[in-house]
RNA sequence: GGGCCCGUGGCGCAGCUUGGAUAGCGCGGCAGCCUCCUAAGCUGUAGGUCGCGGGUUCGAAUCCCGCCGGGCCCGCCA
């Protein structure tokens, strides 16, 4: 099963299993020998490589590369290990190419679109939050990393045999949308175009006049107090507006192809009385007390033996601070609150999937939430909130739920003269509907250069994939923690380490089977015989090994990484090696299995990423 | 003042968790390759004290300490 599904781990299995038996052979201790085996930096070194004998030297006081001799002499070749040699204190095993081919090409083959796959999570349910943007605005490209990030997690974990549920979380309850909302009922003359933008431009405005009129502080207070109080007109109207808005950020992530299982209102929570449970259920703890000194009045979480500094609560007026409402929903999400919340279906995204979204008039449902992994898309600004959500989990006793909990953090994208800012409207130029256009607009001239002829579906279909594939990838190339600087000519890119180069990869690996209508033959499986067929496969057999890093670290980037070199290869294996014109059939019908299992590890691999794979352009 | 993250050729990144062989990849520069499966491609070439200084080690981009530079947090904001 395992050397079907992931081949380049049975070979580390093989190799690890080698060197444990030539050490039985010789007397020599075990020790970690896992750790110790590693990738050389040349292929001249072999495929796997262990550095034991460094370790070694020392406890039998014999020099590595003696030892490495006597090492790679005891080995016996097993399984995909075809051989073992000693060169400056390393064992270096080769891989058995052909048998590692005939392993990885029947295994992609068979299990086709689920080659990558691995069945890790057992059906054990993990919770995402991402995007959670404030409806009040259009997402500008900063949150469209989020989404990015969000959803390509999503996808892997899916893959990895885990049943994930994505939630976006919606705070129609906060300043922002308080401001907005006077705004919006200010505006005599609302500008045209996309709601959210609309929106997001009458925020600026108001920003603006707020500087020369103060008295609309008071009234943003007053519309904030009833929003707090709900049941009333303007948290009604509030909740109108948010939910227009939120149906125009989804076009614009349902372009991205980001996908949503359910949509959580922050009005929702409140009325769901979790909140009140939870404080309810910490005061019974000694971690909640009431402030004293600076804190006078308020109701303040003391953590100091988790090692963290105090956090206020609730203020001293009995109002709740985000952190306490976000804990209230953390809670909910692994099902340790008895408040329920209702839920009714809220719209289909292009992939099919059907949405939800919490209401007063729906009903309730055991499906969603009770999570038993949470991880949450929020940027790295808000790690010592997260840390006090999650550290409130252990003080509550659920340490469980504490170790289960991540913040996928993540850097924000900045611009080049600073950063995105919805007051000063910053984000106008940048907003991912912007962003999206303009890269399709550039997708669209290429493939009107070469497909002359073709028809106009055939091209604007083309041109959208294209376009997105290149903003998706430029969002997640790069690892999350690290802070972006947006740059046109980087989400634009249709170059090597693009999204459109790998898709392009993919057309010309499609275009070969197409223009080919032999179905099979046989061939012998040590036919690779050039270091580009040989690299393609070993690249292809890593592809599980990959996805499996990519999830257990929540480092969706690597996968990025690992198309781009896919790609790369193929390119390198492509000028070298005729396919159709190969020197003989046998030959030919083996490198066609090679091109045919290609297009479908980048397939999949752009799958994971969300991006869609052409097979032409 | 305390804490977290980042610093790798002109630019953008990977590698750091688990220390190992000449530090990889891309862009940009230069020089080449389309009677042949899509040149969104390929080949060659120049370019790096892995921020700085110590330490641990047979061996440090990787681990430890100190410092410098950039970002972020330490709110009854999120």
């Amino acid at each position: 099963m395992r050397a079907l599904s992931n081949p380049w781990r049975k070979f580390k299995e093989d190799a690890l299993k080698v060197l444990k038996e030539a050490h039985t052979k010789l007397g020599w201790p075990w020790g970690e020998l896992e750790v110790t085996l590693e990738e050389p930096p040349d292929p001249e070194f072999g495929d796997l490589a262990s550095t034991v004998c460094f370790e070694l030297a020392g406890k039998l006081r014999e020099a590595p590369a003696r030892l490495a001799k006597r090492l790679a002499e005891a080995a016996e070749p097993a399984g995909l290990v075809a051989g073992a040699e000693a060169s400056n204190g390393y064992v270096n095993f080769r891989c058995d190419l052909a048998e590692l081919a005939r392993l990885t090409i029947k295994a992609i083959e068979r299990m086709g679109d689920r080659y990558g796959h691995l069945p890790l999570g057992g059906g054990e349910k993990v919770l995402i939050e991402h995007t959670s943007v404030n409806p009040t605005k259009p997402l500008h490209i900063g949150h469209g990393r989020n989404s990015v990030i969000g959803d390509t997690v999503a996808r892997i974990l899916r893959a990895l045999g885990y049943r994930v549920e994505v939630q976006n979380y919606i705070d129609d309850m906060g300043l922002q949308v308080a401001e907005t909302l006077l705004a919006y009922r200010m505006a005599k003359e609302k500008p045209k175009g996309k709601f959210d933008h609309v929106l997001g431009k009458l925020y600026v405005d108001i920003h603006d006049r707020m500087k020369s009129e103060p008295k609309l502080e008071g009234e943003v207070r007053k519309i904030l107090a009833e929003l707090e109080m709900g049941g009333n007109r303007t948290s009604r109207e509030a909740r109108r507006m948010a939910e227009r808005c939120v149906r125009s950020n989804l076009e614009t992530t349902d372009r991205l192809n980001v996908s949503y299982d359910l949509l959580v209102w922050e009005s929702d929570i409140a009325r769901s009385g979790m909140l009140e449970e939870t404080l309810n259920h910490l005061r019974r703890t000694p971690y909640l007390v009431r402030g004293k000194g600076k804190h006078d009045g308020a109701l303040v979480l003391c953590l100091k033996e988790f090692g963290l500094e105090d956090k206020v609560l609730v203020r001293s007026d009995g109002t709740a601070v985000y952190t306490a409402r976000d804990l209230a929903y953390q809670l909910w999400k692994f099902g340790k609150v008895g408040a329920e919340l209702r839920f009714k279906p809220h719209s289909k995204r292009p992939d099919g999937t059907q949405t939800y979204t919490t209401s007063p008039d729906g009903e309730p449902r055991k499906k969603f939430g009770r999570a038993s992994k949470v991880i949450n898309v929020v940027g790295v600004e808000q790690r010592f909130p997260q840390r006090v959500v999650f550290t409130a989990l252990r003080a509550l006793g659920f340490q469980r739920e504490y170790e289960n909990s991540h913040h996928l953090a993540y850097g924000h994208v900045r611009l080049p003269g600073g950063k995105f800012s919805g007051r000063s409207g910053t984000w106008m130029g940048y907003s991912v509907d912007e962003v999206v256009d303009e890269a399709v607009a550039r997708a669209r001239a290429e493939v009107e250069k070469r497909n002359i002829g073709a028809s106009e579906s055939f091209k604007s279909r083309a041109a959208e994939e294209v376009g997105v594939g290149a903003v998706r990838y430029s969002l997640i190339r790069t690892s999350p923690e690290k802070e972006i600087v947006f740059k046109w000519e980087e989400a634009l890119n249709f170059e090597r380490n693009s999204g459109p180069a790998i898709q392009y990869s993919h057309a010309r690996a499609s275009s070969i089977l197409r223009k080919v209508k032999m179905k099979g033959g046989r061939h012998r499986w040590d036919v690779f015989k050039l270091p580009e067929e040989q690299q393609l496969v070993k690249q292809l057999a890593k592809f599980p090994e990959v996805v499996k890093l990519a999830g257990e670290k929540l480092q969706p980037h690597l996968l990025a990484l690992y198309a781009a070199d896919l790609s790369l290869s193929f390119n390198k294996f492509y000028e070298v090696a005729p396919v159709i014109g190969a020197e003989n059939e046998e030959l030919k019908t083996a490198r066609l299995r090679l091109v045919n299992c290609t297009r479908i590890v980048i397939r999949n691999a752009l799958d994971l990423l969300g991006i869609k794979a052409p097979e032409r352009m």
